[in-house]
DNA sequence: TGTAATTCCGTTCCCGTTACACAATATAAA
DNA sequence: TTTATATTGTGTAACGGGAACGGAATTACA
């Protein structure tokens, strides 16, 4: 029966075998899983276990068991790899070209993740699973290329709309720190001065009354992020037509 | 052969009864067409015709063959339904909660087109295929109402950000229409003069040197779209952090 | 003790958004 | 023909947020 097979997945490699002889779609979910470090984005990937592939890095995904929903799937996979639950995860959106996937016809959901780099365990300590910067061109399997670099469009959109960025920072931050993390994400520079006004405008953070430490310079403040502050502030009606 | 069934499609209900059984999850597309009318966003809906949902409305949807892409299937659809090609059309996301098919595990990929509502000529003219408010509370099959309203602040979004309002519009509009379109989309009263200025300070828009005609009032003149100034012009570089 | 690096505070300028008023033009009714 | 009514079309002043920018204070380190 494919049902007992899709729902074990012992081996992904005969599942799929299995779908292309049947010529069913297969399901899968793929996580883009962001970290900051060194102030570079990082994302989370994998060598890639198909012959095709050799020596190419692959996104974290699985086929979707078929009694789970889409986000468990994604948070199953996040759990699984990064022994980390609680965090930031959203889809992005579903990727189905008929050419994708050389095995057999694959759609996959792609999702966005961020995490504290520093406070995750990878599951796999050899040289199997790594974090790489998002900038510099990486040689990846399928068509990963392109679900990065989407996941990295919508996160520089999605981030300025959210306050998404804290969850790839540890919870006691500099302002110094908050700003690296933006720039790293927007890939532009910004105005100290500026960045700090603006987000003390927004009455996000909450002065823990700590210093940096360790560091070759004037420590700088502490801060931590508010949700509460963020949730119980009305939302401003958008206005723009910004084309 | 499980292949041949998901091809020819002839009864989805067989297909859908095949999918269950083989513990298979199937794969979908659905499209939320949006139209424009008596200044008032519309959608394009079916009667659906499974008994669980006797009665209520179904968006425009089909299984993705397994020898084309999502966007082709969702074209596919468009076509079938409407019988117009060159129209826009973008992904959303996907939709597949375990529970959301009565007749089997299905995942849906929610596709957002806007179309020139006077333009189309709908296939099946009964009353079977018809165009509702977005704002009516309208009894629908599935998890259709979530889909709707998912693609609808989507669209509230993405038309501030891109000039897709165009496409729900004729070829040539009345700045007053144009503002009514915005109003319906976005569900606000927009300023008239500001509304101009913004507009024209954009550049987007081409004098034809036409009038309304048919009016009980003055006549305004009527523009059209110009595609190639919006693409010619530099995208600036959002900054914003807006939250 | 002095130097280098960084934090932290504040001001000005500019531009886009908002709020708002009045004349011109067409239709419909008196 | 005149009058009332509805809508188009234009301009301006006040406001507020963003961008550009300088300088004093604090800490580590030589």
């Amino acid at each position: 029966m494919l049902a007992s097979k899709l729902q074990e997945r012992k081996d992904v490699k005969t599942v799929l075998r299995q779908l292309k002889s049947d010529g069913v779609i297969g399901i899968s979910v793929d996580c883009v899983i962001f970290g900051f470090d060194d102030n570079e984005l990082k994302v989370l990937m994998i060598k890639s276990d198909m012959e095709q592939f050799e020596g190419k890095w692959s996104l974290l995904g699985d086929l979707v068991h078929r009694n789970e929903d889409l986000d468990e799937a994604a948070y199953r996979i996040l759990k699984e790899r990064t022994g980390m639950s609680d965090v930031y995860l959203e889809q992005v959106r579903a990727f189905g070209d008929v050419i994708r996937h050389p095995a057999a016809r694959v759609v996959t959901i792609a999702y966005c993740s961020l995490i504290n780099i520093r406070q995750h365990r990878l599951e796999k300590h050899d040289n199997e699973l790594q974090w790489h910067k998002v900038s510099m061109g990486l040689d990846m399997a399928f068509d990963h290329p392109r679900i990065l670099n989407a996941c990295h469009e919508w996160l520089q959109k999605r981030v300025q709309e959210h306050p998404l960025g804290f969850s790839l920072l540890p919870q006691k931050f500099s302002l110094r720190e908050l700003q690296n993390l933006y720039e790293a994400i927007l890939e532009v520079k910004l105005d100290r001065r500026n960045f700090r006004k603006k987000f003390f405008s927004m009455n996000l953070l909450d002065d823990t009354n700590e210093y940096e430490f360790d560091v070759p310079h004037r420590p700088g403040k502490l801060y931590k992020f508010n949700y509460e502050k963020y949730l119980s502030q009305e939302r401003r009606k958008f206005m723009g037509i910004d084309f």
